[in-house]
DNA sequence: CACCATGTTCCTTG
DNA sequence: CCAAGGAACATGGT
């Protein structure tokens, strides 16, 4: 599972605390790529000695607050796991991943962000976080500015709402996800929705992200993914047990299940060669 | 072996 | 200038 703003969220909760404090004592970088655009050594000379006093979430990103020495402006780490990250501590005397991107050595402790794709990053580039339209969970997130948004596009709603600069965290399994909880059609022209389904998907968007937060809290997790099923991003304690998140989804990847409102099969399609699933019958119009 | 999945950025096209 | 579409990235799974 792909992390979106629920499993990112719940990641930062989880880190806050554990990295509170903590001093850097040495930046390890085995993947250079993930830096980008920060260089190697600006990284390295950045962070060493530097100390997290904070770790928010902005859409799908992490964002890290460090400060050194005496100085009163403090510095920002931004993180994103791509399609396979991971961010952790690692356990005592545990072998690093093969995937391991950064380490960072806080004394005694190494938080570890790997990732297999390697389409993540853990930079002091701040560039990415102005591109983002507003929090879905804040108060900038209106059913007023959804509406004007969308009037000024001709994509289908699905693919717009993967627009970061439309609401930022939305990707393609709380895209399906909320449409179906708003009962619109995933290929309608954004600009074609009704003032009521403008509505309807706003607060859907808001309850399908806030569940699934509420979800990822209440859950025994493993946020490193070495368990047979990664517990992070499944949400759960694997297929078949009542937690199993993946279950709490009403449409995503389940192509040919029945419908949890009309029984209908659930369909697959293909938008923007990402994969859309949707009700047939509860999503016309 | 060929091909798919997938978020973001970059490039091209309209 | 802006919206939109598609390739590229990297690796493991089918």
């Amino acid at each position: 599972m792909v992390p979106e703003l629920p499993e990112v969220e719940i990641l930062v909760r989880h880190l806050g605390p554990l990295l509170h404090a903590k001093t850097v004592r040495r930046a390890r970088v085995l993947r250079a790529k993930v830096l980008a655009p920060t260089s190697l050594s600006k990284f390295v000379r950045t962070l060493r000695g530097a100390r997290f006093c904070g770790v928010r979430r902005r859409g799908k990103y992490l964002v890290f607050t460090l400060k050194r020495g005496k100085s009163a402006v403090p510095l920002t780490l931004v993180g994103h796991l791509g399609m396979t990250g991971r961010m952790y501590m690692l356990p005592a005397d545990a072998p690093l991943p093969k995937h391991a991107a950064v380490v960072l050595d806080l004394g005694g402790q190494e938080f570890v962000f790997e990732d297999t794709r390697y389409f993540g990053r853990l930079t002091l580039d701040q560039a990415a976080l102005a591109r983002l339209g507003p929090e879905p969970l804040s108060g900038d997130f209106t059913s007023r500015s959804l509406a004007g948004d969308l009037k000024r596009s001709r994509q289908p709603i699905k693919l717009k709402l993967l627009d970061q600069g439309l609401v930022a965290g939305i990707g393609n399994i709380y895209a399906s996800e909320a449409l179906f909880r708003a009962g619109i059609s995933p290929f309608k022209r954004a600009r074609r929705l009704s003032a009521g389904q403008v509505t309807r998907l706003w607060r859907a968007i808001r309850e399908v992200l806030r569940n699934a937060v509420a979800g990822g809290s209440t859950v025994p997790l493993d946020y490193s993914g070495a368990a047979a099923r990664d517990r992070l991003f499944y949400f759960g304690r694997g297929p078949g047990t009542p937690d199993y998140y993946e279950e709490r989804l009403r449409v995503y990847d389940r192509e040919g299940l029945p419908c949890g409102k009309c029984g209908t099969a659930i369909r697959r399609s293909v938008q923007g060669a990402r994969s859309t699933f949707y009700c047939p019958r509860c999503q016309r119009g």
